[in-house]
Formats: structure tokens, C-alpha cells, sequence
DNA sequence: TTTTTTTTTTGACTTTTGTCAATGAATTGA
DNA sequence: TCAATTCATTGACAAAAGTCAAAAAAAAAA
């Protein structure tokens, strides 16, 4: 019964589609479903990492606090994404940072010795999962990059470009505060930023509603051009 | 002959030290050494990744220009250390930055495609590359840190600690221009940041050759511990 | 060595970003 | 509904970092 619906459970998950129902059915009984209220700390930086998780619902925040108080989001993830994996395969494991939910979130706790025993027996589950941290350090390449050549202004326009695709609106799915966090400023700044986009007519943002008026302009502010909004979004 | 040779130059490299023989003679067929002068070019961005590196003697740069062209140091990578692994178990598999050798450099290339058959049929060679590709991660993850919530003499100070390990005297292995571009910032304001830390009497730097004076004070700069700084080495 | 080129430093100035305090808007919970 | 709290914006100012031009120092080449 338990076995069945955690079955199912992992199926929905993208990382473990590709594993063979026999994968599955040893990943299980490592498995353990876990809810969250809004705020609360999955874990903190420094905490021993027995554990990684996926999302099965709701929103999970990654981040690092300053010793005066500053907050830097290093990632955001969402519903059917994997985390925490990485201390999973290092030597001294420990957490690198804060985990914290910013809504009601259901989340799958992975057993980190079980899985790292499993994955030595049955390392086809390594494959898949190489890829996704291929992936993961080529975006953190495209973060330090952002952060070091573009102002505030360009990071804002190239996020809301990312988040909206093709599409010329686009809904924020969280608050200013952690906005400015992920684009590594204040809210202050934010608000200035989102102020000179308004009035150059590039975007309208009302509450979390946004409005991209000229997508041509804001590739300009952003310093980028389509081949590579393509690139951060694939 | 060749084979005998690649085999030990393969043995000396720290990632593939835990082989087999049995693993190591199939890699080495995969195999080729490379020798590079000083400013020569590995591969530019958006190449197609079809092998990865690693150095036997000298050092690479890998490195990102933006489009005033400023230049950003992703990484320099030293005698034993492999790059450019992460694009070859992506979908898509084309080189995120450019690399170029800084002094004159011998390099292992090893075919991408050969590898990834090579790790679908032995993945246990899969299991020492996840607890690089873990690693590099966690650092990444401490670069956008440092660039979200540190200053550039902060930065600097941070380096320095970082490079000079316990010694409290360090020989820069980078130009200026190069340390700049790793701090994220440029060449004038590097200066007068190293000139504000020797003016505060916590180092002395001539050339290439720095002094310590007052680790204690550096470490304020900084923003650390002696914890935080022993886990930036490990 | 001497010249040429490259690297590094310095000064004056501008731009960007952050800080602090105050105000207004929106949400939450009693 | 209405206070209480949190969130977002604005203004005035300060600090940090970048730009440009020029000079100085160091390295490389003739």
C-alpha cells in the first residue's frame, strides 16, 4: 500500500522516470514524505547532510546569510526538482547552506547512505543523475557570470526575459524582498530597477503581475540576444 | 610504448588514481596529449564539447567575455586537475566558456564519447568523477556567495588567506589583470584595494610576492573564521 | 643596453549600489 | 472589521566600484 503509492510518487518525479522498476521498488523503502509550512527550515548551512530531497509540491528556497544579516538566494526549487544532493557525494557531508519553504510545500526526504549504497550497486542511476549536475554547474557558471559583468538593471531584465519565455507576461512566484535576494541586491535597488524598466516603457509590474511591453529593448538592457536567451532557458 | 607511457601519465592524475588497470587501459586509448604555448586557445565558447582536459603541467584559464569585453575567470585550473568534463554529460553538448593556457601547458585530451561509453559500461568510475563534479558545485556556490555579499578588498583578503594556506607568505600564480578578472572587478580598483590592505600594514606585496603581516586583521577583512577558512581549503 | 611594448599604478571623475529613515500599501490575524 | 505586522517604495545621502587618461614600472624585444 505505502510501496505502491510511493511508486507513484517517484515516477512523477523527472530525475528517477528513467529508472527501471526495479530501481524503484530499492529506492523506496529510503524514501519518507515530509510537510512544510511557509518559512519553516528544512535544514541549516553547517547541519549534517543525511538526506536530500525533491519537491513534490510547493517551493523550496536555498540560501546563504551574511554575517550582517543579508540574505543571497543561490536557488529556487520547484515542484519536481531535486536538492541537496550534492554534500550526498562528498566526503565530509554537511549542508553548504539554508533550506527554507516559502509556501506550503510537500517534500520526498531521500536517505543519503541508503542511496549512496544503492547508486554503488546500481550506478546506471549515476547516469541520469551526472547530466543534472552538469546542468546545475553550467547555471551556476551563468549566475557567477551575471553577477560579475551586469548591473541590476540587466540581471532584472535578464530574469524576468528567463521567467517569462516566449510568453509577454509573466506572474512572480515570489516576493520583492526574495527577488532582490535572487538578483543579489536590496529591495530598494529593485524597486529603483523595476521603476527606470517602467518608465523607459519596457515593463508594467503591478503586484506580481508583469507586463513585457518590449522584449527587443529589454534583450538590450539585459545584454543578451535571442541564441542565448534560448541557451539559459534550454 | 605509448600505451606504457599514457598508462603512467594516467596513474599521476589525482581522478583517475583510484582505477584499475583494468579501467585505465581502456581510457587510454581515449587519449592524447596536447601541448599549448602560453595565450593559445583550448576551445572558445560555444564549441562543440567533444572531449575533456586534464593538465599534466602548467595552467588553464577558463574564462567568459562579456560584450564590452571584460573578461570573468570561471576557474584556473592547475597540474592534476580536470575540466571541461561537465558539457559531455550534457544533451547539448557544446563548451559554457572558452579556456586558454596561460604558460606554456601539456594537457591529456580524452575523447567525450568514447568516455561516456566507456562510464556506461564501468560506472564506478563515475562514483570519484560525482565527488569532483559535488565539489565544484559547492565551490561554485561559495563564488556567488563571495560575490553577492563581499566587497573587493574583502575578496581579496579572502583570497590571499585561501591561497596562502598556513604560510603567512604567498607567491601569486596569476598577473594582475588575471587576479582582477577572478575578484570580479578590474585592474585599478584591485590596486588601490591591495594598496588600502598594505596601508593598513596587513600585508606587503611586491610583484608577485605577498607578506602576511596580521592574518588575524585579514581575517576581519575577509568576513571569516578560522572555521569557514578551513573549510574553503578542504 | 636601449627601445618598445605590456603591465601596473595613480588621479579625477562618474555611475552604481547600498544605507537609513520615513511613508504608504498590502496582508494577516484577532 | 480593524489593528498589527510585514512588505514595498521613496528620498537624501554615503560608500563602493567603474571609467578614462596619464604616468610609472616592469618585461620583452631589438
Amino acid at each position: 500500500m505505502y510501496s505502491v503509492c510511493m511508486l507513484d510518487i517517484l515516477r512523477q518525479l523527472p530525475y528517477f522516470t528513467p529508472l527501471s522498476m526495479v530501481h524503484l521498488e530499492l529506492l523506496s523503502p529510503l524514501c519518507q514524505v515530509v510537510k512544510k509550512q511557509r518559512d519553516e527550515r528544512l535544514f541549516y548551512e553547517g547541519d549534517d547532510a543525511d538526506s536530500f530531497y525533491a519537491v513534490i509540491s510547493g517551493q523550496v528556497k536555498i540560501l546563504k546569510i551574511s554575517p550582517d544579516g543579508r540574505e543571497v538566494v543561490l536557488h529556487l526549487f520547484g515542484k519536481g526538482e531535486i536538492f541537496a544532493e550534492v554534500p550526498i557525494f562528498n566526503d565530509f557531508p554537511y549542508y553548504p547552506a539554508n533550506a527554507m519553504v516559502t509556501e506550503e510545500t510537500t517534500l520526498l526526504r531521500v536517505e543519503g547512505a541508503g542511496f549512496r549504497d544503492l547508486v554503488t550497486l546500481h550506478p546506471q542511476i549515476l547516469l541520469s543523475m551526472m547530466s543534472v549536475f552538469a546542468a546545475r554547474l553550467h547555471q551556476f557558471s551563468r549566475t557567477i557570470e551575471d553577477l560579475s559583468l551586469r548591473n541590476v538593471d540587466s540581471r532584472l531584465a535578464k530574469y524576468l526575459l528567463t521567467m517569462s519565455e516566449a510568453s509577454h507576461t509573466l506572474e512572480l512566484t515570489v516576493n520583492k524582498k526574495t527577488l532582490a535576494a535572487i538578483l543579489a541586491t536590496v529591495p530598494e535597488t529593485l524597486s529603483r530597477s523595476v521603476g527606470k524598466l517602467q518608465q523607459k516603457g519596457l515593463i508594467t509590474m503591478a503586484k506580481n503581475h508583469v507586463v513585457i511591453h518590449d522584449r527587443e529593448a529589454l534583450m538590450d538592457v539585459a545584454m543578451i540576444n535571442e541564441e542565448e536567451l534560448a541557451e539559459t532557458l534550454g
